[in-house]
DNA sequence: GAAACTTTTGCACACGCTTGCAAAAAGCGT
DNA sequence: ACGCTTTTTGCAAGCGTGTGCAAAAGTTTC
């Protein structure tokens, strides 16, 4: 884009027919007359380019070599040409094209994050802590959106391959096992965030989401509840799923039946048509765990509103993922929480790692219940 | 790091310091060497390295600039030996390197989003769509986080000259006008999203702030209401202070006085502070404007649960931004609706133009008033 | 001052791709 | 079969960088 004008004005100079076999030259002259136009003019408008190591060296006296190696940490320059090439770099705004760098070194520095509905509270709230986190490391990170479909993202992961990501980290959706092989064996590194596939290779982070579901129905109990019930989407993830086995089967053990309601996508809007359902149905629930915060506030709205419950009196309702919304007084939702930290610090860890043969493959971390107003009895030993 | 390994096996084999003259040779000998393994073992275990154009070209029987022009839109390739590439490819899992092409075209595809506290509901919604416009548009984006400090901007653009991005979208921040001026001298093209920096040559869109606090102030008479308030935060954004002024402005049309209140940060804390300030003064008000939605939002919930305050009955609130908890029962806030859409095609659209001189520098856009239940008296006209 | 080291520097090749140019191949009209 | 035009193809130069190697420069030691 920048180049391309440059260019253009020199392929239509006419000089290149007669002198295309030394076209080099050719273009060191075209450059030295935008140089002089520049000089000229004062201003930079017409050298729409960026300024390569040549250049700077050129200006400091050195050899192009000097330049890459005052950019290189821990290589051997003396102290005195770093300073003339840190000087010349600085008055022409050089910068080190990781492009090229990229491609000598095979190591491109890029991380792509694969993530579909981006503006969900606890999607974005993991993609800041990732990309902040990353940037500490050195690394930049690639968004890639997955929106569209579910076939997007093997789309996603070709894109990664395209621009020779060192890893990538999947926030959503599964990847086709094939992509995932060629990625791994392009020395690709790939981290999975509760996506819990059970393909080799891949880093895999995950919440034990069935011990949560056994804390929930503890305090349920424990707050004298006796009609359980679970609050699910239809998007049947992993990890949204054993939240669900979970559940049932904590509930089991204390003799009590679940009304497992899946409606949806995990958002709001589900968790409102879920409470319909419930409170209209002939045994409507005194407490209900949804699978996350988002299903939560909006079971609560339907119900306080459309139903006239009061939480945490008539009704106890515990979420998931501790989003921000949860600590605002209207909902004050008590809730599991998402250790984001805890998470983003093992991806990039993990990324940081030479790769060996006995590597650690897989982490799971606890989710620990953050408690607020929507269960009766603060239970401490939770 | 992929490639290292390859190239480690490679310098300790000892045949390079007698061949150093003809390395090319030993390179390929030594390609051929981790090709027989792969072929041997029957995995690509050892291939740790992305497949080239090379391998396409040797293994399809064409040169390498067959391949370039198979995986070049327009070029001029036979429909056979295009075939024949693409076969090749599909069983070697080649993927064209977006660095070095990007190096031969300078144009790396590459657009960076400089954005802080991403986790905030509007900026997450602008990203995604974003994203999703720049994926539709063929381009890819790079996520930089400013969120350390107002300095980082800085370094975030200088990390956008390093990847040689094709242009960068600022949602965060206001950038040094040095290097705002180093990057569009690159090539780089510059937008700013309600930023409202006067400096020449970036995109500029803005809302219409001063017309959208007229409309608020409109409806507050409207409701009633005589005793107007705005809560701001202490950033000091340009279009925040655009909407602080507007309303001043349009109240004293009225003969009506604003008690302005500033706090922290643009966030739900900050409105739960104001609502403390506001509601415990001498002269308590009827009316808020609130900045944005997140500070509307703790604004409400002080003045329910603080002050027992109903709204809209006591008490009128019009946020900013409209996110989507402003749709949730529990606020039910009437706001302005920041026209995401409108922001993302015409960035975007901007972004594919062919760079000329009397080209637009700049939009405004219309942020209409979004009805819900936070005033009384749904006026139609506004 | 020479010999033995150590540090610094420049050369030149490689990374994987695009693309202008000219030669080769394929069509086409007679 | 022959020229002529159009398409296809391979060659080779170049994009901006890193880096091994050997020569040059600098440092220490005797």
């Amino acid at each position: 884009m920048c180049k391309s004008f440059t260019r253009r004005v020199f392929l239509s100079s006419g000089l290149l027919r007669s002198f295309n076999k030394i076209s080099g030259l050719v273009v060191a002259v075209a450059r030295k007359r935008v140089q002089d136009a520049v000089n000229n003019y004062g201003f930079m408008q017409l050298n729409k380019s960026f300024v390569s190591a040549d250049d700077v060296a050129k200006r400091a006296g050195v050899s192009r070599s000097a330049v890459s190696r005052t950019f290189t940490p821990g290589a051997s320059v003396s102290e005195e040409t770093r300073q003339r090439v840190m000087e010349a770099a600085q008055a022409l705004g050089y910068h080190v094209n990781q492009l090229a760098r990229g491609l000598m070194r095979s190591e491109s520095g890029i991380v792509c994050l694969v993530v579909s509905e981006l503006d969900t509270p606890y999607r974005a709230r993991l993609v800041r802590a990732l990309t902040h986190e990353l940037q500490k490391a050195g690394k930049i990170s690639m968004l890639i959106n997955t929106d569209r479909s579910d076939r997007s993202v093997d789309a996603a992961l070709r894109q990664t391959l395209n621009y020779r990501a060192d890893a990538s980290i999947l926030l959503s959706g599964l990847p086709d096992k094939a992509i995932t092989r060629l990625c791994l064996d392009s020395g690709q590194r790939i981290v999975l965030i509760n996506r819990d596939d059970d393909i080799d290779g891949p880093f895999r982070i995950n919440l034990d989401d069935g011990q949560a579901a056994r804390v929930a129905v503890n305090a349920f109990v424990r707050a004298g509840c006796r009609h359980l019930a679970f609050a699910n989407s239809e998007v049947g993830t992993p990890s949204l799923m054993a939240r669900e086995r979970g559940f049932v089967a904590a509930a089991a053990e204390f003799g009590l039946e679940v009304t497992v309601t899946r409606h949806g996508n995990t958002v709001y809007d589900s968790g409102r048509t879920i409470a319909q359902t419930l409170f209209t149905g002939r045994k409507p629930p005194d407490a209900v765990f949804c699978v996350n915060d988002l299903m939560a506030f909006g079971l609560m709205d339907g119900a306080r509103h459309d139903f006239g419950l009061r939480i945490p009196e008539d009704l106890c309702v515990v979420g998931f993922d501790d989003i921000e919304q949860s600590a605002w007084t209207s909902y004050a939702l008590t809730t599991f929480s998402q250790p984001v930290d805890e998470i983003v610090k093992s991806s990039v860890a993990w990324l940081q790692r030479e790769p060996d043969n006995d590597e650690i493959r897989s982490v799971n971390l606890h989710a620990p219940l953050i408690w607020r107003k929507s269960i009766r009895n603060k239970t401490p030993w939770a």
